[in-house]
DNA sequence: CACGGCATGTAATAAGTTACATGATTTA
DNA sequence: TAAATCATGTAACTTATTACATGCCGTG
């Protein structure tokens, strides 16, 4: 499961462009797939080639032409194929993590800025998760797993943290609990 | 922070080999960092071009030589400046719940594979970090931290799939419910 | 005797990130 | 008038993954 095998199933629910791919990608993926334009495009590219999707050529007035993108046969059964010989990995990689195990080598003041910074994070996931799960109109129930999934972890994440930074400040210095 | 810069972190502590670094990858960072042999000792000939470290040849009685790697005081600098410097970002990237997301075009059986082995893997990540808070060994109160937060969210995850499961159970055909 | 651990590395490939490059339209 | 949205893409770079390549030791 790649970003190419992502556009494939953003496609396999209807035509899009590459920018409405992207953005689809900023609403459903977000939370455990990023992907820029810089990945999209190439990938639509080489499906493109590879005969998994179909453009047509939108004229618009004053903007640049649109290029929809549709799937093919082939490219219904290749994402298929790949869904069904698809291992679930999930992946983390945190400099978060990383700098919070380093912590003891860093000023106090710094740490708590970063534990603010993730915090802030977590709260803006967590609020897009839940507003995106009002708006049931994304609601493929498989979008709901993975949307309740994540929302299940940030929120026990934010209390945490939360307490976290408390205990923190508590042991740090009278002018870092001043600014916090 | 890439693995050049975590092998620092590791070095920081004291002399190690690639083989030494490796190990402490898999105890201590594995929750939100992996890297494998074949990203740690390209890093660390960078790392000794570079004057981060330095190397010493120990021989073994037959066993391979051992390499053992030190840190400079640049290395220990440039590590300083690097966490300074840091980003604190966290990433998930994860094809359980891409294909949690298509759900609805793979067979129930399927998905519930991919339930249970995630399931398990959450499982088995909750008992090593477990393990590794009761050897307080690792415990530099950083590495608590980090190790706190993934188990939070873990034990969070494991409720929320078994939940889930038996729903998915509940709602499928009989002969998918005797299979688990 | 097979398997897991010890011990090092390279080479080919795949993949994604970042910055660059352009430019009109709409909204505050 | 500044910023956000619409709309596309390329090129250089960095990074990590995978498979390959080797070989001894200890344990069951």
């Amino acid at each position: 499961m790649d970003v190419k095998h992502l556009c494939l199933g953003v496609l396999s629910s209807g035509p899009a462009s590459g920018y409405d791919i992207k953005k689809h990608f900023e609403s459903s993926f977000k939370h455990f797939f990023v992907a820029g334009y810089g990945s999209i495009y190439p990938a639509l590219s080489r499906l493109l080639e590879q005969g998994y999707v179909e453009v047509e050529r939108l004229q618009q007035d004053r903007l640049p032409d649109k290029k929809i993108y549709c799937i093919t046969g082939a490219g219904r059964k290749a994402f298929q194929t790949a869904l069904e010989n698809s291992v679930p990995r999930h992946k983390i990689r945190s400099e978060f993590l990383a700098m919070m195990h380093f912590s003891h080598l860093l000023p106090a003041a710094q740490v708590c800025d970063a534990l603010d910074v993730h915090l802030s994070e977590l709260q803006q996931l967590r609020d897009n998760l839940e507003q995106a799960a009002a708006d049931k109109k994304l609601s493929a129930h498989g979008g709901d797993f993975s949307r309740h999934y994540s929302l299940v972890s940030t929120k026990a994440l934010i209390d945490f943290v939360l307490g976290e930074k408390s205990k923190f400040i508590a042991n740090s210095s009278p002018n870092i609990a001043v600014k916090a």
